[in-house]
DNA sequence: ATAATAAAGGATATAGATGTCTTCTATTTA
DNA sequence: TAAATAGAAGACATCTATATCCTTTATTAT
C-alpha cells in the first residue's frame, strides 16, 4: 500500500503522540527500539518529517523528538498527503498512465469505489483519537 | 496496488480475449506493440501465463499466444490470485506484520472495509463480460 | 532435410527503493 | 571553554523489481 518512508512516519507519528511532549522526549535509538525499525534509517524518516513540520526536535543531550501539538489534530490520510502525496488515489488500478473518467479501463469505475472508500477509513480518526483508543487498550501497543 | 507482472497479465488477458482465439493468434511483439509494454519483459510474462494455465501458445511460424478458453469466465481477481496471490488483500496498511483481528493496529478495522471493498470491485466482473464492454465502447480500447 | 519463424529458458543488467556509514553542527553540562 | 551528547546532512551500499540479451527448442514451409 504505502511505501516504507511513510509506513515508518504513521507509526513514529501515533508513537510520539502516545509517549512524548514538548519536555518529555524520544531519541533516535529510542524509537527505533520500541518500532523495531532499522535505526540509521529511522533518522532519515525523522529528519524530513521535522523539515514539513510533523513532529520537533531538539539538538543535544538530553534532545530528541516529539510531536508538533498540531499534529493531534491529523488524519492518517492528512499525513500520507504530507509525506508521499495522494497521487496513489488517482492512479490507475491498471497501471494505464491515460486512464481517467473520460477514458476509463475497464475497471476504472470498480476501482473508483475502492480509492473512496480508503479515503474515508483514512480520514475517520485522528491521531490524538487513535492516541486515546490505544490508551483504552482498543489497539495492542505493539509496534512490531 | 499491483506488480508490473500483474498488471501486465491482466491487460494481456483482456487483450487476447477481445483479439486471438485458437485459430486467430497474436505474437509477442504484436502483443508489446498493441500494449506499449517491454517486449522482453512482456515474454516472460506471457511464459508464465501459459505456465499457469491461463492463456495458450503455439510454436513456430504463424505461432502466438491465444486466451485459454475457460479464462473467459475469470474475473479480474481470480487472475490476479493466479498471478501473485491475494496476501495483499491481507497486509497490514502499516506493515505491521502481527497485525490481525485478534491483535490489530490502529487502522485494522477501517483498512479491512477497503479490502472487503476492492474484492467486491474486482470479482464484480468476468473477462468476456469485460471484452463484451469494451466491444460495446464503454471502455476504450486504449492499452497505454 | 534445410531454412525460417517464433516461443522457451537461462543468465545478466538496470533502476529505484531501502538501508548504512561517516562527518558536521548545535546544545548542554561540568 | 572543553567534553559529551544527539540531531542534520551527504555520500555510499544493498536489495528487489523490472527489464534485457542470448541461446535453445519446437514448428512450419519449401
Amino acid at each position: 500500500m504505502f511505501n516504507k518512508t511513510t509506513e515508518y512516519s504513521i507509526r513514529v507519528i501515533l508513537l510520539l503522540g502516545l509517549e512524548t511532549n514538548q519536555s518529555s522526549l524520544l531519541g533516535v535509538s529510542a524509537i527505533a527500539g520500541k518500532l523495531s525499525f532499522p535505526e540509521a534509517f529511522i533518522g532519515k524518516v525523522l529528519q524530513s518529517l521535522v523539515k514539513i513540520g510533523l513532529i520537533k526536535s531538539i539538538k543535544g543531550p538530553g534532545g530528541g523528538f516529539f510531536l508538533h501539538p498540531e499534529s493531534y489534530n491529523l488524519t492518517i490520510l492528512n499525513i500520507v498527503e504530507k509525506v508521499e502525496g495522494l497521487n496513489f488515489l488517482n492512479k490507475c488500478g491498471l497501471g494505464i498512465s491515460s486512464c481517467n473518467s473520460d477514458n476509463p479501463c475497464p475497471i476504472h469505475n470498480e476501482y473508483n469505489k475502492v480509492a473512496e472508500s480508503l479515503t474515508v477509513a483514512l480520514s475517520s480518526k485522528t491521531v490524538s483519537e487513535i492516541n486515546n483508543e490505544m490508551r483504552l487498550g482498543n489497539y495492542e501497543l505493539n509496534y512490531i
